[in-house]
DNA sequence: AATGTATAATTGTATAGACAAATAAACAAA
DNA sequence: TTTGTTTATTTGTCTATACAATTATACATT
């Protein structure tokens, strides 16, 4: 009836095949007894030794259960998956940015579910995260949240692979790659980006300066937000004032940025810095070249973290809901681990607006 | 030969237990290749299928590998296990604060080594870090770095007891508790106060207030050290601008400690305070009233986490070791997992001094 | 030198049949 | 009501045997 004598494939594996498949269609349910060895020899004809291979290999497996004299049970995985398990997060770095903020975001969801939270810094490094994933996979992990390296898009997909070869669930927080089949939360940053940048022009800043790094999808969105308000406004871009790089943030580079653009700093009177850290950066070297902000020059930033709050620059900036990001990363990742099935999807969380006193309207 | 066929334990596992044993005492050593099914067909006069039972238990369990054509070998458990283990890590909150440099220290020295890291928030209260103490313990794992809560020194040891119940090593980092009997790591907490008072006094300050929470070891250290300096130096100690409670960092509660410290702003001309968190707030505080820092009070702070170095305040701050705290915690842990078995010790790690422009010399 | 082919050793898969051990359930005895 | 005994059912263990699949090695062919 279901075995096939003649194919190459095994027979017992054949018929655990589809054992197997009863399970997941829930012909046999949690708890159910299946058919005992004398009903399946009856049924496919084999022999009982055959029979038991393929039970026992599910027993192995954890799929059923036998009893002496009662017969073979489906085991409820749902009852034994509730067991605590661990979910890997591999960020950048959780001393900078907002690493902290969405660990404990995270962290705080996978409390609620009775998970523990495996912690990983790759330091935006493909090596570091590769190096980080073999060990989540080799400690067992259901499930990872991952912050994609500075690397290409295609290393990145490497690791990710390495998880779903493992059947180990993946979400990718914050930095998106294209076509990542797998889930993904970030926030809104072209439109953030597009309101900051509309919010400085109806301020009456005509020449708005941008400096950033080019080397994550959320700093790139930004870039295209500000192009396109700029474009709606009829506005036209000056490339000379968009000082990007494919380079990680460090004070060193971005003082050299600084210089470069206030050298030129008739050029315009507003900065979009890419982060609030890049800002506060751009402020210190302006005070030292004598320049006053926002008095000469306005700047927003981006992030609005902790200490943004709490910085006497008083930086106007767009809030990226970081700790939302974490909780959310760890929701859908726990959903898929109780086996979620849907198509892959992004999930993308508003930003929110924060004016403070870093910028000054201009008067034309 | 092996085999009591008479023994109520079944053949295969009589074999599997000689097998197993013969594993144990190298008789057959790692990447070994053992006796063919038909040589120990002759060995023991079992049926085959027997034997391959026997045989495939030890190959489920890991411990040998089949080779088609080749034979049966011996898995290197030492190559494959490696044993890579599990340490908890109990912080206040990720987000704030040395968490962050005290998780990348030890995440670090963890990685170095193949372990991994568990963080888990406790956000200073004894119910939490309870509750994740369970966790961890149910995680399994082999070490734990605890920061203690803010809870009395008992319910800290119920929790120190919980892991060392279950042979769980523990070392304390930064702050501590009275006879812990396990390792602590912590800073220099009573000298470094005292050498940023002293330097307060050098300048020529002789009123100097200080606020900060005496909810921890590490602040309580601090005050000690402030008022060793202040006696050393002839100078009496005014209770009326020593502003301490036993109330968790909140920015609102120092604002409040702010204003009722500013209302006798000419009983002194320098602040101490408690870490850099509380000078910030403070100077925010200040310059609302008017009060210009540094010119018309200096202040000092204690901590230097890194957005201290780049804040306009330029805070002259005692900088503590964060990160080497927790790489040494994390040594040490990994030492007593090891099978250290010397005395509990206390790890205490030299702050350094760095003076910025946040104090002014005061002369008489 | 590279490539294909045969051989032999070994594990992989499969059948048929037997008795052992555990235990739920029915029944019997105290 | 409790406790012990029997019975039937089901999985657990075991033997004996056979052929299939894989592959290192040696040898043959191109």
């Amino acid at each position: 009836m279901i075995i096939d004598k003649n194919s190459p494939i095994p027979q017992y594996f054949q018929l655990q095949t589809w054992l197997m498949e009863q399970l997941e269609q829930k012909v046999f349910k949690p708890d159910d007894k299946i058919p005992t060895e004398a009903e399946v020899q009856k049924m496919t004809g084999l022999a009982r030794a055959t029979i038991r291979q393929a039970i026992q290999n599910l027993v192995n497996m954890g799929y059923l259960e036998r009893k002496r004299r009662l017969g073979t049970f489906v085991i409820d995985r749902q009852k034994s998956k509730k067991k605590r398990t661990l979910i890997g997060v591999l960020v950048p770095d959780i001393r900078l940015g907002y690493s902290p903020e969405l660990a404990r975001g995270a962290g705080d969801e996978a409390a609620r579910n009775q998970h523990s939270l495996i912690l990983c810094n790759s330091d935006s490094l493909f090596v570091k995260a590769n190096f980080h994933a073999d060990h989540l996979i080799e400690m067992g992990v259901s499930g990872v949240i991952f912050v994609p390296t500075a690397a290409s898009d295609e290393k990145n997909k490497i690791i990710i692979d390495k998880f779903k070869r493992k059947n180990i669930c993946v979400v990718l927080a914050d930095r998106l790659i294209p076509d990542p089949e797998v889930d993904s939360v970030t926030s809104d940053n072209f439109e953030g980006a597009y309101n900051l940048t509309k919010y400085l022009i109806e301020k009456g800043h005509r020449k708005i300066a941008i400096t950033l790094s080019t080397l994550f999808s959320t700093e790139r969105l930004r870039l295209e937000g500000y192009k396109k308000a700029l474009e709606d406004h009829n506005i036209p871009v000056d490339q000379t004032i968009i000082i990007t790089d494919n380079i990680r943030f460090t004070e060193e580079v971005y003082r050299k940025f600084a210089n470069e653009l206030f050298k030129q700093k008739e050029k315009f009177t507003a900065i979009f810095a890419g982060h609030d850290r890049i800002a506060f950066v751009l402020a210190a070297a302006a005070k030292e070249m004598g320049i006053n902000i926002p008095k000469d020059i306005s700047i927003v930033g981006y992030d609005d973290l902790p200490f943004t709050a709490t910085h006497p620059l008083s930086l106007t900036t767009m809030q990226q809901p970081i700790y939302e990001m974490g909780s959310e990363s760890m929701k859908l990742l726990l959903a898929r681990i109780h086996g979620n099935r849907e198509e892959p999807q992004t999930t993308v969380l508003e930003s929110k607006f924060i004016e403070r006193t870093s910028v000054i309207p201009r008067i034309r």
